[in-house]
Order: structure tokens, then sequence, then C-alpha cells
DNA sequence: ATGAAAGCGCTAACAC
DNA sequence: GTGTTAGCGCTTTCAT
């Protein structure tokens, strides 16, 4: 009895069996469902017309084993569901599709445990790159771990220190110090500064551009980084009201961070602009909405994921040369103040 | 000369060149991958030590190609960017990471060639299943592409028609009609309907349960399919409020319409709710903080990733029954009218 | 407790 | 133009 011929399970046809069935041999169908080049017609229609009704598709798995690339690209990010990382995500799946390559995303909640993990697990599936935006990006394994990894890699949004990774990034430094030198522009004296996570690299980056402008001023700094929630910027706000420095403006470093300061100064009943200035890192959607519309560093969101991306699959691509290691590729994206209501600049609408 | 220990590029090490370097043969070194299990502690301690040095990670292709699930999952949305289908995919990727299995995500603008493509791309990959959110859920040609599949495949928010392929939705024509009939309550007449992509499954079935409840109430129907930007939005409703049939409510089907519908409102200086009351259909991060609050309902975003996932792999996993075919899984899940200012229930704050 | 060897589905010499 | 065949890196009998 035959024993070859018998299907495995009720799996995918295989590449041999389209052959057996079209009466031709594996070179033949391999050459077919790579363009076709060197068939005959009449052999490449009906070779095509089998693979059409067998439902045949090839395995991605053995093309890998004979040295394909695997195409397709790793992304690790804190969130997936999180407004800026879902931008840079779709940037770097546009990119992807045009290199016929697929995007597979992982999410660490920054935690150091969860980012080795997954790049092993990333590795183990052989993807062609990597791109991760590390939230513990000064850690020492993880850095090592990348730097051995025989695929390119790329750093999003925080670089990865002590290494010669290349990393795609804003100016998070300059950015806050032109937010903070705004606000004195206006006449703010007093410029608070509300943040969480201050592990971070972006938000430690924006700190140093708050005291750097602040201090430079000769101003007071007025630094919370206790700020994660809606009650804990609540009970910060109240208590920096209630000390004998009371802010006229508030500086917020980063998307939620703003919108709950947003919403306590409105619970409180507190003037928006008047008496407490906002500017805040990450424009959103409904910055320009709101009432008064917030003023914000609006980060080219979308370029990161695209630049990075891009840049991956250049190193991936161009094996030619050994992309010049000594000198540590860095981009540098431009961060925008966008002037809305919440600083003083639009009365109205 | 040897050939055979040549190592073919800068490449990742192979278990047999570990097996090599350990003294020991392949078997043993797989048997350490593996667990350990049956190999001599002494043994199992030098392999893993060589496995550290060289850095070697197992390759899932070659596993794959003898027989093991690629432990990879396949989801198909329309936007990665787009908060709702961002956080399906991050429920999706959590539960994913219980059955240590990644998450490709895909992105397909609701564009059938789209669609196609990447469900075949995802099949030569062998990803172990497969979640669509489909634009064009009756659609044959993917229908039958989706059923041939010889893989698990569940349907989100958008069931596939003429199909036994199971999904996971929410009632959109039971809670269109909860808004409608909410809104006259608070006694409103004119309620018109604004939303754009008629073409999407929930977007008719909320079209078909406005018109239930309008109809079933007596009053006008005032619906305007066209609306998909803020101008359009504009445009719709400067022409509802010049019309002799002034609506005095309005119910919006998505998202973004909602929002547009908003500050259209705001841009014309109409008092929300008095002039004309406003529900919207999803609810969104800073629909609580606009003034006046937006009223909306709320699908279960997360479940329904996680459901649908965790439906998945009940499928994949228990080979066991065949998944009565007959008898299709359609899991409904509940939506929430979230009631706040912009409906008339929320005075002030 | 360990190793030799077959084979998963495909591609690429190399022969015809 | 087309077929034969040797692996790619693993797992898995089956011996030892």
């Amino acid at each position: 009895m035959p024993r070859k011929s018998a299907i495995k399970k009720n799996s995918h046809p295989t590449l041999s069996q389209v052959a057996r069935a079209a009466g031709v041999g594996t070179t033949t169908v391999s050459r077919v469902i790579n363009g076709g080049d060197f068939v005959n017609p009449k052999t490449l229609a009906k070779v095509r017309r089998v693979i059409e009704s067998m439902g045949y598709m090839p395995n991605q798995a053995a093309r890998v084993l004979k040295g394909d690339r695997t195409k397709t690209i790793g992304l690790i990010i804190p969130s997936i569901a999180d407004p800026f990382f879902a931008s840079c995500a779709e940037a770097a799946h546009a990119v992807a599709r045009t290199h016929d390559s697929l995007l597979i995303v992982t999410a660490t909640q920054n935690d150091l445990k969860n980012e080795i993990e997954n790049v092993k697990m990333l590795v183990r599936h052989r993807v062609d790159g990597l791109m991760i935006a590390a939230g513990n990006s000064r850690s020492k394994s993880l850095s090592q771990l990348l730097q051995r990894l025989s695929m390119p890699v790329v750093a999003i949004d925080r670089p990865i220190s002590d290494s010669n990774i290349p990393a795609v990034i804003t100016d998070n430094f300059v950015a806050a110090k032109l937010a903070v030198q705004h606000l004195m522009e206006h006449g703010r004296r007093r410029i608070a500064c509300l943040t969480g996570e201050q592990e971070l690299f972006t938000i430690r980056e924006r700190i140093r551009g708050y005291r750097a402008a602040i201090k430079h001023a000769g101003l007071p700094i007025l630094l919370d980084t206790s700020v994660g929630d809606f009650d804990s910027a609540m009970r910060s706000i109240q208590r920096l009201l209630a000390s004998d420095c009371c802010p006229d403006a508030i500086f917020t470093l980063k998307n939620s961070t703003t919108i709950y300061t947003f919403e306590v100064l409105q619970k409180l009943g507190i003037k928006v602009p008047e008496s407490i200035a906002l500017v805040g890192f990450d424009d959103f959607e409904l910055a320009s909405t709101l009432r008064p519309s917030i003023s914000v560093l609006q980060q080219p969101v979308q370029d990161i994921g695209r630049t990075a991306t891009e840049l991956l699959f250049e190193r991936l691509l161009g094996s030619a040369e050994r992309h010049s290691n000594d000198t540590r590729q860095l981009k540098l994206l431009e961060t925008h103040l966008i002037l809305r209501g919440s600083c003083g600049c639009v009365v109205g609408d």
C-alpha cells in the first residue's frame, strides 16, 4: 500500500503534492510559484490550474530553512494601545508592506523582563530585523543581548545606552526647553513641571530641558515626578496651589499627564490660561477641540516609525558595506510647538 | 579541506554546531533545549554553557517544518492606529502571550484586495490561527478563501457573510435602537443620523437600528451617510439646519463622526444639548472631558479582542471535537449607553 | 544516557 | 524545458 502519498493531516498541500498532481517535477512547480520564468507556457498554465484548485500556498518555513529571509520584522513597544506607538506601528507596517514583509508586534509595558523575553522570541522566529522602544534603555543585559544579534536592530524613540545601535528619536531636550521658554515669553515666572515615569529616557531628557531653561532664566524649579493618574495630578496641583510658590504655568511631560492636568484644572475651576497656562508634550486628537485648546509639543510620530523602518530595511538589504559601525547612526527628528489656547496664544477660537 | 564546518554567514549558530562544540550528539542538544529531561546533569550543564556562550537560539522555522505550530497568530484589521482596533490588538497580544505565541498584525484600510492579500500572506507564513475584521464582510471571494483555510479563523467586529466562521461582535442594531430611544425620552422628535462608510457591517446594523427606532415612533428619518470628515460634517449639518425639518438631536455612528459633529456644533455656536442633543457610537478618551461631555455607546473593545483570541486558541488547541461546524458560534457582546452631558442627562459637571 | 539517521517543504545545482 | 537530488535546522524513532 502507498505510504508517501498519504496526506499527513487535513493540512496544507505541499509543493511535491502539486507536482505529482500536475504530473511534473518539483523544480517546475518551484519555478512556477517564483514567477514562472523558463517554463513552457502550457506547463505553466497547467501547474497554475492545479495550484489554484488545490489551494496551494508555499510554506514560508521551508523557504526560510533554505536560507531565505523570513519576510518578517519585529516591533517591540511598551503598548499597542498607546496612540503614539500605535501610529509608529502603523507607519512601520506600511513600510514593511512595500518590502513584502509582515510586522510582528509585541508589547512590554516597559518591563525589562518582557523586553528581553520578546527579543529572544523574535530571534527564535528569525525576524529579518528588529525595532525596539526600550523602557529600560540603560539596561546592560538588554543592551548586550541586542548587540549580539546577527540581524539589524534599530532603536525607536529611546536610544540604547552604551551601544552603537542606530536610533530614531526626537530631540526631547531642545523641545522641552522651547516649551518652557515659550511660557516665559508669555510672562510666566513660576512654571511647574508635572510628570511620572522618570526612568524613561524621553522623560529624563524632557526634565533636563525643563531644568536647563528654568535655571537659565533664574526661575524656581517646580518639579513633581509623581503624577501618574488623575488622583495624583489632583494631589500634586493642590499641593502646588497651596504652596508659597503658586505656579502660573504648568508644563506636562506626556500625553496622559496633560489630560489629567487639564481635567484637574477644569474641575477646580481654574482659568486656563489666565490663571495657569498649560503646555504639554505630545499632541493628541482632541487637543484642538477642548476649550481652551491645548498647546503642545507635537512629535512627528508617523515619521519616527517610517524612518526607523526604512533605516532597518536599508541595513537589512544593503549588506554590501558593513554599515560602518564606527559612526553610530542617530536620527534626530524635529518636534514642533503647536500654539493654541492653553498657553495664551490663541484667544477664543 | 573541511567544508561542512565552514560557517555559512555571520549568521546564527545551529543546533549541530552547538552539538559539535559541546562534544555531544544533536539529539542531546535537542533534549536540552526542550527541557533537559533524560539528560545527564553534567552533560546538561555543559551543553547549557555552550549554548549560552554561543548565543544559540533554536530556529523556529526548522521546528515548523518538523510539524510544530508556528506559535504565531495573525490579526487583520483596517488600521493599527485606530484606537478601537489598537485596543483589540493589545488584548489579542496579551492572550497570545499566555500561549507563548506572537501576534502578526496587518492593516487593510478596509480594502478588499489588501484583505485577500494579507490572508494569503499569513497563510504562507502558516500562522496557527487568524482573526479578521473584514471591511468587505460580504465579499464572496474573501469568504470562500477564509473557509478553505486549514487553520482556525475568527471574525472580529464584523461577521463573514454566508459562512460558518465564528464571530465576536457587539449588537450594533440593539445598541443603536437604545440610543435613539434614549434621545426620544429626552423629548427629541427630529433625530438626525450622521455617518459614512455605510458599506461596513457595523454601520449598516447601526443604521438599521436607527431606522427601526425612528419608524416605530413614527418620526421622520433624517439620515445622511455622506459624513467622512469635518467639512462634510459641516455641510451636512448646515443642510439639516436650513431644512424644514431642523433636527433637535443628532446620533452619530462612529467615533470620528461624533468628534467632527461636536466640532461643527461648537464652531456654529449651537448649544448642546439645549438646541441639539448628541449621542455617538463608540467611546473615546476625552468624551467625558469635553464640555459638554459626550454621551456614547461604549463597546467592550478589550473584551472583543480578548474573547476572539481566546476562542481562536480554543479551536486551535481543542482539535479533539471538530468544533461542531453546524452551530456557528456567534458571540454577541453587550454595548453600554454611557449617559453624560450631550444628551441632556448630566447638567454641568 | 546518548547518538545515527530519516525526513519535514522547499530551492538550486546539475544533468538530461 | 524539465527532472533528480542534496541539503537548510530541527525532532524523533530506534539502536546502543
